[in-house]
DNA sequence: AATAATAGTGCCGTAAAATGCACTTTGCAC
DNA sequence: GTGCAAAGTGCATTTTACGGCACTATTATT
C-alpha cells in the first residue's frame, strides 16, 4: 500500500465508524495536530504513531509479501 | 502485529534473501545506523522508513482489520 | 444566509528519528 | 586462538515528527 492508500483507508475507516479526528486523537493518544497532518497528506507518522490510530480504527500494521515477488 | 513482530519479519526477510545490513541499507537509501537502530529493537522508524526497507525485501506495509473486529 | 461542527494550516518549542563515524561485540570460519 | 565479516553501540549533528494553540476553510444543518 503506497502513502495515499494508507491514508484512505485510515480516513475511510475513521469514517465508518463515525468517529472524529478530535474523538480519534483522544482515543488513540496521538496529538490532533499529527492526525490531522497525517490524513492530510502532509504528514510522515512514526510507526508507533500509526499502530495507536490503527489500532483504535480496529486495524493492525501488517507486512506484507508483495504478490509477484520471486519468494527466494 | 506487534513492533517486535514486524521486526522479526524484516529482519528474516533480510537473511533470507542473503542481504546484510549493509547491502540492505545501500539498496533502500535508508542510513546503515537506523537500520542497525530497528532490528536491533531500538527503534521507531518513520512509515517512510519502513517502507523503503519492506520495498527492496519484496514486501509492502498494510492495514489489516483485525479479526474479531465487529466491521461496523 | 447564519450557525455549528469538522477538517486543514501557520507558527513554534520540544523530543526524537535519521545519519555518519568510530569502536566494540558476536559469530564463524580456518 | 587468529582473522574476518556482520551486527550492535556511543557520540554528535541535522532533520523532522509531535503536539499545542489559534486561526481559516469547508461542510452540513436549519
Amino acid at each position: 500500500m503506497h502513502f495515499s492508500e494508507l491514508i484512505k483507508t485510515i480516513k475511510e475507516r475513521r469514517e465508518v465508524l463515525q468517529v472524529t479526528q478530535q474523538g480519534l486523537a483522544d482515543l488513540s493518544g496521538v496529538g490532533l495536530r499529527t492526525l490531522k497532518q497525517f490524513e492530510s497528506g502532509k504528514g510522515n507518522p512514526t510507526l508507533l504513531t500509526l499502530q495507536k490510530m490503527a489500532d483504535v480504527l480496529g486495524m493492525e500494521v501488517y507486512l506484507k509479501i508483495k504478490n509477484g515477488t520471486p519468494n527466494k
